[in-house]
RNA sequence: GGGGAGGUACCCAAGUGGCCAAAGGGGGCAGACUGUAAAUCUGCUGGCGCACGCCUUCGGGGGUUCAAAUCCUCCCCUCCCCA
């Protein structure tokens, strides 16, 4: 690919990219000398399992792979042990090497349904952090001011409403930055929370005389809520292992809102196709919920494959649209169910944890058994010993049987 | 080292002796409606035989009181200002 033709798809869905003449001028040099680029994204390693917020910047470093670049994942097992600042996170118990290693597998086989793993190195920075010295450390930190520190976004704003920031924290982003000097990173990537650390980066390798490194950012994704990040805590994520009639599920429930960003930062649509999409829905030529569906298979192919996907899309018709039960039910046996009360199996179903909750869902009419709303909570369902099917709230579903 | 302000339920945040299982908002769940698990509206949102009851909860321990999230005391934690 020209040099036109790599920057364009190095621009989709980037949010920044510091500084774009710099990157253009190394893409020129790889070029010419046949060098490819060392693009680096780092991970964290308490996290291992991938969501689709994770995808939006490992998909940016699928594009370089595609073009020939060289990716470098690096594990943060040792700034694992600070926990990045950004966010609510706190002070982590460092992780054991064991703990570390099974990450790394998950982390390996997660990563190879986006990336090419035999082209990927994985490297894990406590191979540099480690030796570092007590001097070593000082002479890093002499290379930034605390008023640097506090430009930090994330940093500023706790300063300034008065929450705590614990000294260590200040060394997440020297030590992210000293993985780009051990690296010689070309590039890092990250996401525009990232931004900060990414430019450290860049302050450190002028420090220690090497080129400094091109920062590119991508947007943060949104979770199902539409507002928070994806992320795991908030729940409001969908994961790259789920089901995917789950997946499918979770991607229809995204807002209306939210679906052309997806569509540019999840999927891989091409850029025109989903510039069309946006067109047909702002004309009402094309129903916002098929554009949805459209989003809610694409995803679920890229990670399941058409079949998966085409079961997944039948079975939410079928419930959410025709609104009849899914085609697989869970079976569940309850022990001396024939004598229990309705409030005591809802809560055996595992719908609920409380018999008090299952009594409130039940006099909202959240249960039905057999297609008739139970609202007496006192009612013995299963007394003829018979299986019977349950439906609780929208998409909970059981068979139960008493044994 | 000195002075000041705080720690309340999943989160934010009121409450300063009984009417507090604790206002309000967010989030979550449910129902209605629908175009989907979008949007909107309504309700619920500690547990336990739930009917008026009981138990656990307001940073932790101890205490005062018929009665404490609220008062006293010690401890832990956080922030701000000064040095």
């Amino acid at each position: 690919m020209n040099l036109s033709e790599q920057l364009s798809t190095i621009r989709r869905g980037t949010a920044e990219i510091v500084v774009e003449s710099e990157l253009r001028a190394k893409l020129e040099r790889s070029l010419k000398t046949g060098v490819p680029l060392k693009v680096k994204l780092g991970l964290d390693p308490t996290a291992p399992d991938l969501h689709l917020g994770h995808t939006v910047v490992l998909q940016k470093l699928r594009d370089f792979q595609v073009l020939g670049h060289q990716a470098i994942i690096v594990i943060g097992d040792f700034t694992g042990m600070i926990g990045d600042p950004s966010g609510r996170s706190e002070t982590r118990k460092p992780l054991t090497w064991e703990e570390i290693r099974v990450n790394a597998e998950t982390y390996r086989a997660q990563l190879g349904k986006i990336l090419d793993m035999s082209r990927t190195s994985v490297e894990f920075n406590s191979t540099w952090l480690g030796p570092l010295t007590f001097e070593n450390i000082i002479r890093e930190t002499a290379n930034l001011t605390v008023a640097q520190m506090l430009q930090r976004d994330d940093f500023a704003a706790r300063y300034a409403s008065g929450r705590p920031i614990s000294l260590h924290e200040f060394l997440y982003p020297i030590a992210q930055a000293y993985d780009s000097v051990a690296l010689q990173a070309d590039v890092e990537l990250g996401g525009t929370d990232q931004t900060f650390n990414l430019l450290v980066g860049r302050d450190l390798q002028r420090a220690h005389g090497q080129e400094p490194q091109v920062a590119l950012t991508v947007p943060i994704l949104e979770g199902l809520d539409g507002a928070q990040k994806m992320s795991k805590t908030l729940g409001n994520y969908v994961g790259i292992t789920e089901h995917p009639g789950d997946m499918y599920g979770k991607l229809m429930s995204i807002p209306d809102s939210l679906m052309l960003r997806y569509l540019t930062l999840v999927t891989r649509l091409p850029e025109d196709e989903i510039r069309e999409i946006a067109q047909g829905l702002s004309a009402g030529r094309i129903h916002p919920m098929e554009a949805k569906k459209r989003l809610a298979r694409t995803v679920t192919t890229q990670y399941h494959g058409e079949a998966a996907a085409r079961e997944a899309e039948a079975t939410f018709v079928r419930v959410f649209h025709d609104r009849q039960e899914p085609e697989k039910i869970d079976e569940i046996d309850i022990p001396g169910g024939a004598k229990l009360r309705l409030v005591e199996i809802v809560v055996a179903t595992g719908y609920v944890s409380s018999k008090s909750e299952a009594r409130r869902k039940i006099l909202e009419g959240a249960v039905d058994v057999d297609d008739a709303t139970l609202t007496d909570p006192n009612a013995i369902p299963l007394s003829d010993g018979r299986r019977r099917l349950f439906r609780m709230g929208k998409r909970f579903w059981r068979w139960v049987q008493p044994a």
